[in-house]
DNA sequence: AGCTTTTATTGTAATATTGCAATCATTAGA
DNA sequence: TCTAATGATTGCAATATTACAATAAAAGCT
């Protein structure tokens, strides 16, 4: 059916699913790691550096938007991107809890 | 087009996308908290503990398994899933890794 | 006002994902 | 051997995602 039985599950699980929904795609990954290196805002040359057509980029960062992972500010003509910090640092707590605790387990097979 | 290219992305951006790939979805999510607080195998019980159908379950295990961060042994008509460890501690600092260089950026806009 | 630049939106095509019924394969037990 | 149990596979329908061309919207400049 292509749709995901949401209600079926808790909160968190939701929750972290649609995190790691947001880093499932290498063009997000590649628009935050530039994000990472540039620290200080940046526009619309992700374009360039990222070798898809604008508006897949645009699409690209209103998801990150929209989880709230980075945030823009109007510059201009320009739109000026950069990761909102505080969600950062949550959403990563949030996914490294989980990672945690599979490190505890130990293969039985 | 629904088709992802991969080919103009690295090698590292790829794998994390297919890491948090695993990751982001719900059911999958629940799948891996079961076999952390089961610890010790589980087998087919995750279709009463999850309320999606037999072929669902064995279609988000099939995935995990692909991925490598579960794996499953045949015993007797039933196959115990469990975490792959080894795996699962390479996945988790690799993603791990990446959480943190986005902890270091300030906001900026 | 007219033009340019930049980004967002819309529309569309191709592919992927999710979910399940039906069916198949394997193994255990009678 | 026959049957029951378990899980994988197949086939299909519905929805989601990815990508881009075309277009719109907003802001600066002349």
């Amino acid at each position: 059916m292509g749709l995901t039985k949401t209600e079926i599950f808790t909160g968190d699980q939701n929750k972290l699913a649609r995190m790691a929904k947001a880093l499932a795609h290498p063009a997000r990954i590649a628009i935050l790691e530039h994000l990472f290196r540039i620290n200080s805002c940046v526009c619309g040359d992700l374009v360039q550096e990222i070798g898809l057509a604008q508006p897949t980029i645009s699409q690209h960062l209103k998801e990150l938007k929209q989880l709230g992972i980075i945030k823009g500010t109007i510059e201009g003509t320009s739109v000026c991107y950069c990761i909102d910090a505080d969600r950062w640092q949550e959403m990563s707590s949030f996914l490294e809890q989980f990672l945690k605790r599979g490190v505890k387990t130990k293969d039985c097979c």
